[in-house]
DNA sequence: CCCGGAACCTGAAGGC
DNA sequence: TGCCTTCAGGTTCCGG
């Protein structure tokens, strides 16, 4: 479910709250929810220690601790949310629980199951050591951006996805992306101008930006960690509107599926 | 390296 | 009401 946006909106949400508490019990709920480091190997690492702050890397939530041993991932994939609280929280899907040393409950719940936590050491996922550039950086340039993409023969909204290349843009920002920039999610990486690159890179940091600022897109289940949507949502161009006339020009807003993914765009505004 | 497709899950929504 | 299909914001793996 999250994305960039989102995943910096709940980070931003929950460094506050957490900076300085001590973690006291983890519960794992569900054989799943750890991944690449064991119950046991988490709870040896952590309990006791003090977190030092939070902080966002691609789509990743890293927990970093006063002590500075590796930091402690989670990963929410398509349904996973972060909540609060200070009670039990009665929850179907609730998969892990974090207890801080002032009986403030960090609670994991995942509908899917598909997100997980795992320590950010050398065992972790692939895809978590080989993350690109953070596109919010200030190394993220127009030129890295075309040094990255203009070899590859893939098609630049799929490209867009590709988390090892710029960490951190998902299915509905990267339609997004393409609408704003004027290019047809079906070019190839390697036809695009120097002209389309700074385009494409001055649309990947608005679109970020201005959806970190709304505090994310709620499409079905986000939720902010106090239970609120993200209001992005009324700020979608393409995502979502197929057959809708196309805010810029009325055209009907086309669907089609790339890699397995939808996407979404304007046939007029974007050739 | 690149690509397509399937897999991992649960639930909501739409068609009939 | 119910049954069936399709789809969902993300990786990850496997075969070609």
């Amino acid at each position: 479910m999250p994305e960039l946006p989102e995943v910096e909106t709940i980070v931003r949400a929950l460094q506050p709250v957490l900076t300085g508490k001590t973690i006291r019990r983890f519960e794992f709920l569900h054989p799943r929810v750890t991944r690449h480091s064991s119950p046991e190997q988490i709870r040896q690492e952590y309990i006791g220690s003090i977190i030092s702050d939070l902080r966002r890397r691609g789509k990743y939530i890293l927990i970093q601790f006063r002590q500075n041993p590796p930091d402690l991932a989670i990963h929410l994939k398509m349904s996973g949310q972060l909540l609060l609280s200070e009670e039990e929280l009665v929850n179907k899907h609730l998969r892990a629980v974090i207890h801080l040393n002032d009986g403030l409950r960090l609670n994991f719940v995942d509908i899917r199951t598909f997100g997980y936590i795992f320590i950010a050491n050398q065992n972790a996922p692939q895809g978590f050591l080989s993350l690109g550039i953070e596109p919010l950086s200030s190394s993220f340039t127009a030129r890295r951006l075309e040094q990255l993409l203009s070899d590859k023969k893939t098609e630049v909204k799929t490209l867009l996805l590709h988390q090892d290349l710029v960490a951190g843009i998902g299915n509905i920002y990267a339609s997004e992306i393409c609408f704003l920039a004027g290019i047809h999610p079906e070019r190839k990486g390697n036809i695009l101008s120097k002209e389309e690159f700074k385009r494409l890179h001055r649309s990947i940091r608005k679109i970020l930006q201005e959806a970190i600022f709304q505090m994310g897109t709620t499409f079905s289940n986000y939720r902010r960690p106090n239970g609120e949507a993200g209001m992005y949502s009324n700020q979608l161009q393409v995502y979502g509107r197929e057959s809708e006339p196309c805010y810029k020009c009325q055209t009907k807003i086309i669907k089609i599926v790339q890699h397995g993914r939808s996407t979404f765009y304007c046939p007029l505004c974007q050739q």
